[in-house]
DNA sequence: CTTATTGTGATTATTCGAGTTAAAATAGCA
DNA sequence: TGCTATTTTAACTCGAATAATCACAATAAG
């Protein structure tokens, strides 16, 4: 019976989605059921059965739930695609209706990014990481040194801007962890110059047990570092992607980096006479 | 300063979206602002100062701002179309899972609907009635009668699904209650016999300033009815659709409702004897 | 008419989040 | 260096919301 842990689990969506408790766990197990009466979802759901009325009455109110007022009354879920499809269509018109609202207060200040130097900013999540990461590539005027320590970040959109930045004449060199990966790079960008890297450590834990690894590293025109790791949290199976990143040729950050990246890349070393 | 209400709206809207009033407000506030600190960020948003960072610390997490640890700290919140995207992508996701954790618990049971006579069911909300009255139309056998008490509900789709069941060999007629209405009904459907409804009362307000009003009326095979209403809450400015549906030949709504139409559109007295 | 079941409303307990306060850490300056 | 102002963290209070319980009215069944 594994579905005792998939009954949590769509509970807790449900809730996460906006529900509470009792309404969540009523509309599981209403879902089970081609209609029941208070009590069946009572038992099932182990909501006390004189709340199941409030809890389903508010699940009509949504659209999930229809109600028979008979005596007793009888209770039935919609299908589980119309669920879902009500659902997700409340929140899209809700994120659309932010968009727009947000749109409206802030007028689009458009100032120039000041360019402060030593900052460093944190952020994380994937889709953050990714999106400032696009913006930097996209920035760069001379050199986008990118390594990747984890095999996923390697997307199509990410050659993509890679490619853009080509055009511009912007050098690129991609640095790999493993000798497999480096083939299918340089097939996606014939133009890159690609090399496996010499920094071992990166896919190496350091401290003992320690689920962290590495997974970008963008050196943006010697003067803006974005680093990226991956990191396992022990009882949580998600894995999370926080990153840093920093501007400023003076930056710590940056410069330490930039001594990685020689040491690690000695081709780096030379290029740097070569084209700066 | 119309700003002051889209403010308060966003802050409404994210918290629907899942956030905290604070990180709501905090976030609002940061949208506003190239980058700021917990200073900043408290005057504008009037969220006490010592919990700013709680705030932006969750927000970080979700991808919505990024930090500089730098003393004292900044904070910048990411564009208006990532953190839409953000909040919708995690939405989406969310209601992907449910749907398949809901689909794995409920091996689908595909019990036949026992045709239990004198059901009446309750429902709410123009997603959930709409796709009930889509069901109805498509399991129709012979004849649907379908009085537009609202121009809204006259849909693309509702245009199809007519349609589709005049393919198979279903009567179909169509009543508005306004004549300009009735052109644009019969050239969508040409097959269909639509007529002005002889039910004044269907857009009369009968008690004094109720703001409800009729707005589908569907009966299938003149044994299952569905009468929708539309709700105008005094207070609130959004309305609310809501409808019963009842089965059964003999059933009591059902009858009635026969009795209704055959009052209202004499027409259908005739056919009655004709085609039953 | 009696009893079991169903439905409604009110009541209590608990949890969670908003708001406040205290204290530690840090920076600026005499 | 020591002092003060500011920033940051953390702990605590209070109140609203919600989970959980209880008492009672309405209804159905025997």
């Amino acid at each position: 019976m594994e579905d005792i842990s998939d009954r949590e689990q769509a509970i807790e969506l449900l809730q996460q989605l906006g529900l509470q408790e009792y309404e969540a766990k009523a509309f599981v197990a209403l879902t089970r059921l081609p209609h029941g009466t208070a009590k069946d979802i009572s038992e099932i759901s182990e909501v006390p059965r004189t709340r199941v009325y409030d809890a389903v009455r508010v699940l009509e109110s949504k659209g999930l739930v229809e109600i028979q007022h008979s005596n007793p009354q009888q209770f039935r879920a919609v299908s589980i695609d119309e669920a879902a499809d009500t659902l997700q269509r409340e929140y899209r018109t809700r994120t659309e209706t932010l968009r727009d609202t947000l749109d409206t207060i802030e007028p689009t200040s458009t100032d120039v990014e000041a360019d402060v130097p030593h900052e460093v900013w944190a952020l994380s999540g994937t889709t953050a990481i990714t999106s400032r990461t696009q913006q930097l590539l996209s920035e760069a005027e001379e050199e986008i040194v990118f390594v990747l320590g984890d095999e996923s970040v390697f997307t199509e959109s990410l050659v993509e801007s890679l490619n853009t930045a080509r055009k511009r004449e912007v050098r690129v060199m991609i640095g790999t962890t493993a000798e497999s990966v480096q083939n299918r790079v340089q097939d996606s960008l014939p133009e890159a110059e690609v090399f496996v890297s010499g920094l071992e450590w990166l896919s190496e834990s350091a401290p003992p047990a320690d689920d962290t690894e590495i997974s970008r590293m963008v050196l943006i025109d010697r003067s803006t570092i974005l680093v990226s790791t991956f990191h396992q949290t022990p009882g949580d199976e998600r894995e999370h992607e926080q990153a840093v990143f920093g501007r400023g040729f003076d930056n710590g950050l940056v410069t330490l980096a930039r001594r990685l990246m020689a040491t690690g890349l000695p081709s780096v070393e030379s290029s740097e006479s070569t084209e700066q």
